[in-house]
Formats: structure tokens, sequence, C-alpha cells
DNA sequence: ATTTTAGGTTTCTATTTGCAACTTAAAATT
DNA sequence: AATTTTAAGTTGCAAATAGAAACCTAAAAT
């Protein structure tokens, strides 16, 4: 009867909600690919992505409310306007391509050509990993989660009798 | 008028879309979360998340047909049902941690309490970065698309002339 | 024998999506 | 100068989806 893990209280407070609230909706990550592409304008984003021009204006506006996009009329042809990533909207990158790469690795045989790679030296990128403080790649047992105010700030100095201030993630 | 960038291409056959064919609905993300945080029957994520009855009984069937979920009936009381996650689902942890990450970073001040640590030196993770075959962080414009033939199958190979079969990532 | 629990399904309403046509201002063309 | 084209939307309407609440069925607990 004893459940050992209980996530019940940070389920409420981490970041998912608040992400999901500006990209949760179905076309926004495929405007923002665009926008990590190159795409600029209105008509570019229409005819790059399959959308409607209505749901086109509304994610549009939506993306930059929410600090992803940025929204300048350009001052040579005043008819034109751009939209392109703020700071916010480029550092949505990892989140992006790793669930590009989660695609191509578990999709119907997509054969992912081109492909990303590094400019200095032109090869392809690592699968994004989640690492330790040290960089080591770590997998779903290798985590748990602490109470902010136990962890000791230092790096250099071995757990402690820890005890019940971790809870560890359900094993699959 | 010759536009430098054309990334044409890629955009329709990457593995984005296969991605958001799986997880780009409204609850997936949250009913993956609440996955990998120990959840496991139909009430459970009821009450978990404040999802509708009959959206969650669709989204359970749909992660189970599209091989994140798996369902099993449980043995010992067979009124109840298990709902955990397959090694597609976990591999979307990375995904998952870098969208939390940016939602704690851009949200409105969310203080993420408890944090993930790894279990071994009880400090917390780094952010998910994109990283060089040599484990350099990359950043936007580091990265550049290329044709996988035309990538050298060594590492330790400086780059000859690549010309135009590369195309970089267009500036910010 | 009755009640409770678990995992759904059904019904109905509200919201969202998507297509097609329309609008408005500015630029390009004749 | 008048006309056409382009860019970025808006509007109206049909179809699909989300959500709340009640209902259902089998199994377990009392």
């Amino acid at each position: 009867m004893g459940e050992l893990r209980e996530p019940l209280q940070q389920l409420a407070e981490c970041g998912l909600p608040t992400a999901l609230e500006a990209m949760g909706e179905r076309w926004s990550f495929m405007i923002l690919r665009a926008a990590f592409n190159g795409v600029r304008h209105f008509e570019e984003y229409l005819s790059e992505i399959g959308i409607a021009r209505n749901i086109l204006a509304n994610r549009l506006t939506r993306l930059t409310e929410s600090g992803i996009l940025h929204r300048t009329p350009c001052p040579d042809d005043r008819r034109k306007v751009e939209y392109r990533l703020t700071n916010k909207g480029v550092d949505l990158l990892p989140t992006m391509i790793a669930l590009r790469q989660w695609g191509e690795r578990w999709g119907t045989g997509v054969l992912s050509n081109p492909v990303l790679v590094d400019e200095r030296d032109r090869q392809p990128i690592l699968p994004v990993t989640i690492r330790s403080h040290d960089e080591r790649v770590l997998g779903h047992m290798d985590l748990c989660w602490m109470n902010s105010a136990d962890i000791t700030p230092v790096r250099t100095d071995a757990a402690d009798d820890v005890g019940d201030r971790v809870r560890k993630l359900s094993a699959i």
C-alpha cells in the first residue's frame, strides 16, 4: 500500500505546462522549423508549411505575443512584415532537434537527408541527450528529483546521507 | 534577388512531422510526463493531469497505437490496466526535459523545485544542448545542412572543398 | 447480496480548424 | 495616371475536435 513514488507536487509546478501554453498547438513547431530555416514572411510560411491562411495569422500573432517571434514591418517594402525568432525562440532549438531526431529514429524509415552537421568539422551532430554536471550521458534510470535546498552547491563533494530527500524517477 | 538559403527540400522530409503526428496533440506531453513520474493507471492519470475522461481514453489509445505506451491488463486485479512507457516512449525524455527547461528559463519565474539531479553525484543536470561529434556545445550559428553522401565517414579529417554542398542555417 | 472501483463509452455543447472568398494598403506595370 | 499584382491579413461558414456530465459493464470489496 505504501507507494514509494509520489511525484505529485512537482507535476503542478514545472516548466512543462508553461512551455506547452506557448508551443503546444498543432502548427507551432512547424512554424518554428520554418523560422529556423530562414522563412521570414507571411506568404512564405504559408507556402512552406501546409497551413490555412487564418490559422497562420492566428499562430503568428500568438507566437509573437509569447515572445518567440518578433514582428517587424519591412522598411523597404511597406506591404511586407518580417517574423523572425527572438532569443527565446532560438532557445527552442534543442527541443526541436530532439523531437526531430526522435521522429527520425522511430518514424517510418525516414532517411534524413540532408543532415545537420557542425560547420567546423562537417560531421553530423550527436543525438540530443541528458547530461550530468560533469557531462556524463544520463539515462532515465540515472535521474532523480531532489529538493534544491538539499543540494550541495559545489560539485566536488561526495553524496552524504540524503535519505528520503531523494525521489527516484519510477522504473519503466 | 539570389536568395542564399533554400532549405525547401528537407522541410517536407524531416522527422518533425512524424514526431508531431504522435506527440503534437494537446495533452500528449502531459501524459508522458505523468508516465515518466510513475503514473500507470487510468484513474491515476485522470486525477494527476486535469484532463477530461473521454479525451484521456482517446489519448491513451492513440499513444498506445503509436507505440509510445504499452497497455497491459493487470493480472492481479482484472479491473485494472497498466499504461507504461515503451522504449520508444522513454526515448522522448530528452525532448521533454528540453521543453521543460525552456519553460522554466522563460516562464513566469518558475522556481523549479524539486530539481532533476543525477543519482550518482546528486547534482542538477545540465541544460540540454546540441553537440558536435566531439561533444562541443553548438549554437544555432554553428549548424548547417549537408548532403549525407558528402560527409566523410571518419572523424579525423579536415574539411576539403565542400563548396555549395553545404547550406547554412539562416541567420537570425 | 450490495456497494465500490476501474476503465471506459455516450450524449451533448463549445471551441477550434480549415477552406474559400473578401479586404486594404502598397508596389509594380502599362 | 490608371490598372494590376502582391502582401498580409479578416470574415463567414462547414467540419472536426475538445470538454463536461451522465451512463455502462465487469470485477473486486464489504
